[in-house]
DNA sequence: TAATAAAGTTAGATTAGTCTAACAAATTAA
DNA sequence: TTAATTTGTTAGACTAATCTAACTTTATTA
């Protein structure tokens, strides 16, 4: 039985891999994801090699097992069940379900989690549009197309977020942006890095780094 | 925030006088309880008075602090609130809810609570017929009547288990109760401790343990 | 390619929660 | 009321996860 511990370095290291597309993930890289110092991330990775979870050598990258990669998924599946389960029957709003889950995807229970998936009808995606492993741990492939590859006048179908943060969450709230609004990219001010957007009719400018955490289609 | 170790030795205290009545726990009683060693538990017992969750002086009786009940009656109402879920919306069985609870009760989160509380409507009583403590930690009061108080002849109703452990639960299955039975003690033998009972027709022997760990009115 | 910077590791310390073994206090019984 | 038993505490050690500080390796750049 792993540790919470453990378990969130797993999920970390699948994680960088799929936000990035990076497969050299280091330890500084790692040990920010989890906002612990290298030298903890570094300990704790000679323990996941141990338990063959990870495979590593000293200044070398570091990737998962098939094992690890199994039970990294298996995490981000109860992870995202949970943050459904908060926001469709709990009625939670989108920016507060993301750090209740935190804690819940570290339940111990299979049939817990298989429960759960059946009592939401077996959703593929959860609130923020991410995919969600089903108990084979199979998931839809994600759009990696971001509101910064829309050209002046194209429009485009907004299905996920990529920062998952609630402050981050608040501000596309703010924006009047969710999960299938039709985005219309008016202008783009290269001097400031400055993008202007129109939904449902209204017109808003956000910065480049906000249109890449935001997955279109 | 407390940890799950410390909300667990404060759920424990409040359980031992519950349920034995008994308003003088030892340091013995408490760890065999938590399963750990009575060293542990005295060693724990200076942390939470250093909390102020507990009152003790050294080789005396331990009690809870108004803060320590109140923390525990918390931990207690997210234990069942928890339980309701997993028996009413999931779907488990009465047997199989203690051990999962035991770990959802530990999940920070007043919101979530007060949302689940309300997802369920507001429930009284737990899948074992335990009351659960409302918002203001306000709980119906329970019997104290077992099945052992109840004299040759007579009925009675089945309103709670004092024992919720799996392995109890399920040998109260296997003889056919459940909670609002009817029950009537049809004869004791004094000689071996055996009770026989007379459950929707079918007539059982149990042993006087059973009888004291089913609360009846 | 040699110097500098960045990335990664090791050593030693800390905290929470646990243990065993030895000891001390309180209770029970002879 | 003394001896035996039970109950509770202390001391010292261990593990997991973390830290800081010092050091090593790899990568970058002048």
């Amino acid at each position: 039985m792993l540790s919470f511990t453990e378990e969130n370095y797993l999920k970390a290291l699948l994680q960088i891999t799929f936000d990035s597309g990076n497969d050299n993930v280091g330890t500084n890289e790692l040990a920010s994801a989890l906002d612990v110092k290298p030298a903890t991330a570094s300990d704790m990775l000679k323990k996941l090699k141990e338990k063959s979870l990870v495979d590593y050598k000293k200044y070398g990258k570091i990737t998962l097992t098939s094992l690890g990669k199994t039970t990294a998924i298996d995490v981000i599946r109860r992870h995202r069940l949970w943050e459904t389960f908060l926001f469709e029957k709990l009625e939670f709003s989108w920016d507060e379900v993301h750090d209740i889950a935190e804690q819940l995807e570290h339940i111990h229970s299979q049939k817990l989690i298989d429960k759960l998936d059946k009592f939401l009808d077996f959703p593929e995606f959860d609130p923020h549009g991410d995919p969600i492993p089903n108990e084979k741990g199979e998931l839809k492939v994600q759009s990696k197309k971001t509101l910064a590859d829309i050209t002046t006048g194209n429009s485009c179908k907004m299905v996920a977020v990529k920062d998952n943060s609630s402050s981050f969450l608040k501000y596309v709230v703010e924006v009047g942006l969710g999960i299938n609004n039709v985005i219309t990219v008016l202008s783009r001010q290269e001097f400031d890095a400055i993008t202007i957007i129109e939904v449902n009719g209204i017109k808003t400018s956000v910065s480049k780094r906000f249109t890449e955490n935001i997955y279109v289609i």
